[in-house]
DNA sequence: CTGTTAGCGCCTTCAC
DNA sequence: GTGAAGGCGCTAACAG
C-alpha cells in the first residue's frame, strides 16, 4: 500500500474505498502511527503553531517571584483560548535579560529563532528596537500587544491608557480632594508606561488645586513600588495620593507603606493600573483601571490569524477600552470588605 | 556557493575560510535569511521543543476565571525556566473538555497531535486513561506531574500529599482543639486528590476527640468551595474546621462563608492545600500546605530532558516534600496582618 | 576548505 | 481508487 493512500485516509479524503480505508485505519491503530508534524509543516508550508514571546521584566534585585508575568499570563490565556478551537498550540518563550549578554543582538536572534518555528508571532511586552521588529514583521505575521504603532506591517492591539488615567486622577482629586499626587511610572521603553505618564501629567495640569508632589520611575514590578515608597518617605513633602502605573507596583507600595506604619487609604491613597486578579483580594482592595488583558490576547491572536490567512492585507490597529475600577485603596468605602 | 557551506557558517563550524564565512554572513544579513525549523527538525530528527499539556478543570457552572490554571501556570514557569537556558521554547495546549464531544477518543487524538510536534511531553493534570498514556509514553518521552506511578515508561514527579495533610490535621486538632472537621475533596480522578482524601481520613482516625463532620466532593475550583459551604450550612451539624483539598476551593469557601456572615477563623477554621501566591494576600491569610509547584515543573522538565538524551534509561519517580504553612485562617494569630 | 549527494517524512500532482 | 514521483529546506556524510 502506498503512502499516498495512507495520507488520504488520515486526512479523511473521499477517494478511498471504504474497505481500504478500514484496513489502513486498523494498521495505523495497531502501529500507533502518528504523522510527524515537522514533515507535514514542510510539505504543506504551514506549522499550525503560533508563538508568544515576552521579556520578563525583572528588577535588579531579587524580584524573582510573580512579578512581571501576571500580565503575560492573561494574554497567554486569551491567545490560547482563541487558538484552542482550531487545535493550534501556542509556542512560548520568555526572555530573561540578565541571563544573556549582548542584549539587542541576542534578543533579535531569539526572536528569529522563534519566528522560524511558527506561523505568526504575538509579541507581548518589552521588545527591542523597532527596526528589528519591522524586519521581522516583513518576514512573518506579527501582532503587537500594547506596542507603539510605529512598526509597519505589524498588527497592533493596545488599550486606551489616556482615558483610564484621566478617570483615575479625576476621581482622586474630585471625589477625594487629593491635592499632592505622586506618580510612580513604568519603564521608559514601554509605550504604555509612556502614555500613562503623559496622560497623568496632562490631567493633573487641568486642576488648579492639585499638583505633582513628585514622581519615581519603576520597572513595573512590586519591588519598584517598594523602592518608590522609600523615596517618598525621604522626600520633603508627603503626598496624599500615590498613582502607580500598574498594579504590581501599587501592591509593592502598599506593602512598604504598611511596613512603615502608614495607613492606606486613611493617610494616603494608592492606585494601580491593570486590574490584576489579585488586586481585588487585597486589604484594602485596590482601586485601579481595568484593562482587558485576556481580550488583548484574543484580539492579537485573531488579527494574527487573519493575517496568516491573508498576508497582504492592510495592517490593523485596535484600541480596547479601559474602565475605572473603584475599590477602597483610593479612600472609597467598601461594601463588605474584600469579597 | 553551496547550501552546505551556508549551513556550516550558520552553525558556527570551523571548516570555513574566514573570508567565505564573512561573505555568507553578509548575504544572510542582507536577505534576512532564517533557517526554517521544520526542515531542520526533519533533517536532524529533533525539534528542540517540549510540550506542556493540561486539561482545564472547570466546573459545570460559570467558573471561567482564574480557577484551574494557577497550578499549571506555576508548572509552566518551572518548565519554561529550565528550558530557557537551552533556548528551547515550550509548546502549550490546554484542553477544555466542554468544548469537545467524544471525550476519551478526542483527548487521545489531541495528545497525539501534540506529541508529533515535540521532543517530549510534560503532562500536568487531568490526563485520561492510563492505557493511552502508556502507548504515548512508549512512543515519545513523557513526564507526568503529580501522576500515578502506574504508567510505565513515563517519568513521574509528585509531592508528599500524605505528610502535608497529616501535619495540617494535626495542627488543627492539637493546636486549635478542633473536633468536627469537614473535608472538601477534589475530583476522584486526580491522584493527588485521592491521596489527600485518604491521608485525611487516616489521620483523623488517629484522634479520639475529633471526628468527621461531613465531606463534599469538589472539582478543585473556587466555585466548588462555595458549593461545599452551602452544603455545610444546610447540614445538621456545623463543623469547626473546613479542610479543603486545594487553595482554590478554600478561597471559594471563605468567600461564601463571609457572605453568610460566618467569621473565619473565629467561627470556623478553613485550610487549603498548594500555597498559591494569592493565599498569603487574603484576609485572613490562608493556612495551607506548600507544594513546590514551580519545582515540580523544573524537575519534570529535567527528567524529560534526561530521557530525551537517553531514551532507554530506567524510569524515575521523584516525590517532592511539602510543608505546612501556618497563617491565620486556621485560627493562629497573625503578626501584622497580611503582608 | 568546499561542493555533491542522499535522504529526513509527508503531501500533491499526475498517471494508471 | 490507487500508486509513483517529485519536492518542501535542511543536514550529514563523503568526495574532491
Amino acid at each position: 500500500m502506498s503512502t499516498a493512500t495512507v495520507s488520504r485516509v488520515v486526512h479523511g479524503q473521499d477517494r478511498v474505498r471504504p474497505a481500504t480505508r478500514q484496513r489502513v485505519l486498523e494498521v495505523i491503530e495497531a502501529l500507533g502511527y502518528v504523522p510527524d508534524s515537522a514533515a507535514q509543516s514542510m510539505a504543506r508550508r504551514r506549522k499550525e503553531v503560533i508563538g508568544l514571546v515576552a521579556v520578563e521584566a525583572r528588577s535588579p534585585d531579587t524580584e524573582i517571584e510573580h512579578e512581571g508575568l501576571l500580565f503575560i499570563e492573561e494574554v497567554l490565556r486569551g491567545v490560547e483560548s482563541t487558538l484552542s478551537p482550531l487545535g493550534w498550540p501556542v509556542l512560548i518563550s520568555v526572555r530573561r535579560p540578565e541571563l544573556s549578554t549582548g542584549d539587542d543582538k541576542d534578543a533579535y536572534q531569539w526572536l528569529q529563532r522563534m519566528s522560524a518555528k511558527v506561523d505568526g508571532l504575538v509579541i507581548a511586552e518589552g521588545f527591542g528596537p523597532e527596526g528589528q521588529l519591522a524586519k521581522l514583521a516583513a518576514r512573518i505575521p506579527v501582532a503587537l500587544v500594547a506596542g507603539s504603532p510605529s512598526v509597519p506591517y505589524a498588527d497592533i492591539v493596545g488599550i486606551d491608557n489616556r482615558a483610564g488615567v484621566t478617570a483615575l486622577v479625576r476621581h482622586l482629586i474630585e471625589e477625594h480632594g487629593r491635592t499632592r499626587l505622586w506618580f510612580v511610572g513604568g519603564p521608559r521603553e514601554a509605550p504604555d508606561a509612556q502614555e500613562r505618564r503623559t496622560a497623568f501629567a496632562q490631567t493633573l495640569a487641568r486642576y488648579q488645586g492639585a499638583r505633582l508632589a513628585g514622581s519615581s520611575e519603576g520597572r513595573f514590578g512590586a519591588y519598584s513600588g517598594r523602592l518608590a515608597v522609600r523615596e517618598i518617605l525621604a522626600a520633603p513633602e508627603v503626598p496624599d495620593a500615590i498613582v502607580c502605573a500598574n498594579d504590581q507596583m501599587a501592591i509593592g507600595a502598599i506593602q512598604e507603606l504598611r511596613g512603615a506604619g502608614i495607613r492606606v487609604p486613611a493617610d494616603v491613597s494608592v492606585t494601580g493600573f491593570d486590574d490584576v486578579y489579585l488586586g481585588a483580594m487585597l486589604t484594602p482592595p485596590l482601586t485601579t483601571v481595568h484593562q482587558p488583558m485576556r481580550l488583548l490576547g484574543e484580539r492579537a491572536c485573531s488579527l494574527l490569524l487573519d493575517r496568516i490567512g491573508e498576508p497582504g492585507r492592510p495592517r490593523r490597529i485596535e484600541r480596547l477600552p479601559t474602565r475605572l475600577v473603584v475599590r477602597e485603596s483610593c479612600g472609597c468605602p467598601g461594601d463588605a470588605g474584600p469579597a
